[in-house]
DNA sequence: GAACACTGTTCCGCAGAGCGGAAAGATGGA
DNA sequence: TCCATCTTTCCGCTCTGCGGAACAGTGTTC
C-alpha cells in the first residue's frame, strides 16, 4: 500500500518507527543499533534522532552515545486516559484484586488487532509478571486480546474477528490457536492462554463493559508458577467478581 | 534554531505536531480544525492525517470528519513506565493518600521544564480535580514541579532551576512568582500553588527519591473547595507522612 | 431545488527537503 | 599507537513533500 500511496509521508513514518523502536527495545540505544533495526542509512538516522531530541521525545543518556525515550510522548496518549470513564470506575477494583489473588492486574481497551494496558496493577508475589502502562499485546494470542473480542456486541465482534484472522494469515499462523482460544471464551466466561505471546507467561482475562467501553481485565500469570487449574478456579473466580463489580458485562454464552 | 538546522526533518517534526494538537485539545478534530491550530496548509494536513492513520496513531471518528488519538502512542511511553522503580513503590502510597485526604493523588517526574504525570489515583471528593497518566505541567508554575526541583542535588538543581528561569524569560514572564514559590518550598518542606497554571486550581506536592529517581508526590485541589490553610496543614502533613513511607528524601532546608 | 459556505481530497508543478554515500572526526579497546 | 566502530556532516542529486487550485461532498438556508 504504502509503496504507491502519494499522499503518505515517509520521512513522518520513519521518525515514528524510531520511537517504535526504542519503545520495543526497551533500553536505551545508539544510532547504529537504531539503523540496523529499522534498515535505514546511518546519516538519515542521525537526523530523524537530532530532530526528535531537538522535539524533546528522546533524549542523550550519560555515556552520550545512546539515546533514551522522555515522558514526553506519555503526552500524546493523555486524551485516551482521560477520556475513559471505565478507567476511572475499575481502578480501585484493581488493586482490590491484586490483594486479593497477590498477581498482577491489568486494564486493557482495543487498539487495532492489539490490546493496550491502561492500568495496571504490580502483583505482590515472588513471581509476579512484570508489565506497565502502555504495554501491548496482540489480540489474537493474548487472554485480554481474546477476552475484549468475546465481549464485543455485534456487528463489532465479528468485524474485529475477520481482522484478527486476516493479521495470523498476514503473518503465516496457523489460525486453529485463535479459534481454539476464541470458542473456549466464549464457553467459558473467561478467555485462558499460557505460553501464547511469551514461554512462561499465560493470563485468564474476562470482559467489562460500561456504556458503549469495552475492556478486559486481565491477570498474567508466570505459567511456572501458576498451575492452568488454578487459573480456572481462583483466578477465573475473581476476575468474574471484580467483573460484576466494575460493570455488568460478561461475554455471551455460545 | 530549527529555522537553518539542515539536520532538522520538517516533515516529522509537523506530523508530530499534528499529534500534540490532538493531545492538547483533547477532543476530535476535523483536518480543517488541525490546520487552524498548527498553520500547516489544510492539503499537507490531510496528508500526514492519512499517514498517521495508516500507521496507528490516530482513527476516523464515527462522523468519519474527525479524527482522534489511539492508545497506540501509549506504547511509546511505555518503557518510561515499565523502567521506572520508584514508580512501582509508590503505587500503593497513592491510593491510601487518595483515600485519607478524598482528593485526587498523583506522582509527577520531570521532563524537559515540564513534569509528566505518571501516575494518577482519582480523588472521591465531590470536587476533585480530573487528571490522568501523560498530564503535563509547567514545573515553574506547579506544585509538583517546584517540589521536583527543589528536591534535586546538586548540580541538577542548579541546572534546573537555570533552564526554567530561561523558559520564564522566554515567554516574557515575571520571574518573581517562581522565585517565590522556590523559596517557600525550600524553607517549608512542601511546594504550595493556588490559581497558577489554572484559575481554581492550586497544588501542594513533596518530593520523593529513590537511588537516582526523583519525583514529586502532588494533590491537586480545586482552590473554591479547599481552603489554604487546609493545604498547609492537612494536606502538607499527609503528603510528608506518604513521601517518607515511600522513600527518605525531603527537600533540604534552606 | 438552488445557492452558498465549509470541509476534505487529490492533482500537479516545482523547488528544495530529505536522502544516502562518502569523508572526516570521535571514541574506546587492545 | 593502531584499529574497529560509531557518529556527524557534507554534498550531489532526485524525488519527496509542499501548497495552491480544482474538484467533490455535505449541510444549511432561502
Amino acid at each position: 500500500m504504502t509503496a504507491h500511496d502519494r499522499q503518505f509521508v515517509d520521512a513522518l513514518a520513519r521518525g515514528l518507527a524510531i520511537l517504535e523502536c526504542m519503545s520495543r527495545e526497551q533500553r536505551p540505544l545508539g544510532n547504529r543499533d537504531i539503523a540496523r533495526h529499522t534498515g535505514l542509512a546511518p546519516s538519515t538516522v542521525s537526523r530523524l534522532t537530532h530532530t526528535l531530541t531537538v522535539l524533546g521525545y528522546i533524549r542523550l543518556t550519560r555515556s552520550e552515545r545512546t539515546y533514551e525515550l522522555t515522558p514526553k510522548s506519555l503526552n500524546l496518549g493523555y486524551p485516551v486516559l482521560a477520556g475513559m470513564t471505565l478507567l476511572q470506575r475499575a481502578r480501585p477494583h484493581l488493586k482490590a484484586l491484586s490483594e486479593r489473588t497477590g498477581e498482577t492486574v491489568a486494564l486493557a481497551i482495543r487498539d487495532g488487532v492489539y490490546i493496550t494496558f491502561v492500568d495496571v496493577v504490580q502483583g505482590q508475589n515472588m513471581v509476579a509478571v512484570r508489565l506497565a502502562t502502555g504495554g501491548r499485546l496482540r489480540i489474537a494470542t493474548s487472554a485480554a486480546g481474546i477476552a475484549l473480542l468475546a465481549g464485543l456486541p455485534d456487528p463489532e465482534r465479528r468485524n474485529l474477528v475477520s481482522r484478527v484472522r486476516a493479521d495470523i494469515t498476514r503473518r503465516d499462523e496457523p489460525p486453529e490457536q485463535f479459534r481454539t482460544l476464541l470458542d473456549a471464551c466464549l464457553n467459558d466466561g473467561y478467555a485462558l492462554v499460557r505460553n501464547t505471546w511469551r514461554e512462561g507467561i499465560g493470563g485468564v482475562a474476562v470482559s467489562v463493559c460500561q456504556g458503549d467501553e469495552h475492556a478486559a481485565l486481565t491477570i498474567p500469570v508466570a505459567t511456572g508458577s501458576v498451575s492452568e487449574q488454578e487459573m480456572r478456579s481462583t483466578l477465573a473466580a475473581a476476575l468474574r467478581d471484580t467483573a460484576e463489580a466494575i460493570g455488568p458485562a460478561l461475554p455471551t454464552t455460545a
